[in-house]
DNA sequence: TTTCATCATAAAATCGATTTTTTGCACTAT
DNA sequence: ATAGTGCAAAAAATCGATTTTATGATGAAA
């Protein structure tokens, strides 16, 4: 496996949650798992680490870092910030060629199913490119790249969480209506439909943690 | 020497200017410039690549990012609107032990001379330092990484910039103004200054391009 | 003269083995 | 019984060698 792939496989398998919150993750299981070598495994490790999607303890390898409520607090609340922005900008300068993209990206996700019994990864995949295309026309690559380095570390949060086959509908609803109101460029009305939108994401996401207090 | 040891080295040789911008890194002569092992210095490259801060290029190795206008005016307005709020939330929550480090840093920066025959990475570190302890109390450990990050990408313009003796002692007041501020939790005050600070800075960073439009 | 293909060189990426460090356990002394 | 020490096993980090891939030069054909 490529050094390319190997990176996307092990991005995704941290952010479904294929390895445990906290968890360790030792080398050797993984070079077994993966079928790679030990240079590019931890090349790989190493840039996951850099972006925080895992931990480095030096000398001690690498982990799966813990879920908490301040962490998801943090990376909602940032996200919110930095995505709205991003929304109207691609708005604003967004072309022809953005909505086109932007409306491939949702009726790929409308037309894939998310059913427990179904390949959820796809829907994922789906549910991530469509988002990512909504700012895409965001002229600033730092704002992009920071908002999806947030979009993965939300993710974790929100997949752990069980299911809420009560909000789903209105999640599903609000995907349409974000493509509608770019597509209209109907800025204040986008941005705050995408913030709706992250903040019921966080409510559903809050419950993979222990409800204690 | 140490993969710690090597990251922070690298970091610092990137964003002084050791390696020019747009350079290749090749992998050997780095070996030799630091005496590492291939391994190590292949993954700090990784996390390096990881957050920007050098590229890589999958089968042809690693280069130094080119510095481009649209680039520095993307990293500015970023650093302003994410380090004000950050600054911002600092002055509110920040303790006496956070000001305690913010005076010691910028003690540590003002007896710290920034002349050309002296050693400027010193001076260097300590600007960093004292910005970094400034935004220490924001809450957001987000927030400050990403900071951490545009700081390091504005440097690489800044530094790359010829001297401005006429700006220096308004850049250097700035420093002890902002902690002033801070001390009084001046937090509107504090907000504007550090914009303008970074204002300045990105004019200064400017004269590094080819001023040809 | 230009373009394309081929080969030789150099560089990057990967691999397997070695070294270093940590970790868990048994043993001893208090 | 507990705290501390030493040892053995396991894991991580590093190294040197090998394999793979890109690059630049050479020569042949159009």
């Amino acid at each position: 496996m490529s050094s390319e792939q190997l990176l996307e496989q092990l991005r995704r398998d941290v952010v479904t949650g294929i390895f445990i919150a906290g968890e360790k993750l030792p080398i050797d299981a993984l070079r077994q798992r993966y079928g790679a070598g030990l240079s590019p495994l931890r090349e790989v490790l190493n840039r996951l680490a850099a972006t925080g999607l895992i931990e480095q303890l030096p000398q001690r390898g690498f982990r799966v870092p813990a879920l908490t409520r301040a962490d998801l607090e943090d990376v909602a609340s940032l996200r919110i910030e930095l995505e709205t922005r991003a929304l109207r900008d691609a708005l604003i300068h967004g072309d022809d060629h953005w909505l086109d993209e932007v409306m491939a990206c949702l009726y790929r996700l409308k037309r894939t199913p998310l059913r427990p019994d179904a390949d959820v990864e796809q829907w994922e995949m789906c549910h991530r490119a469509f988002h990512l295309a909504l700012i895409g026309a965001c002229p600033s690559p730092w704002r992009r790249r920071f908002v999806g380095v947030l979009y993965d570390q939300f993710d974790r949060y929100r997949r752990a969480a069980p299911e809420r086959p009560d909000l789903r509908d209105t999640l599903d609803a609000h995907h349409e209506q974000l493509a509608t109101l770019a597509e209209r460029r109907q800025v204040e009305e986008a941005v705050a439909l995408l913030e709706r939108h992250i903040q019921l994401s966080f409510e559903v996401a809050l419950d993979c943690l222990p409800h204690s207090a």
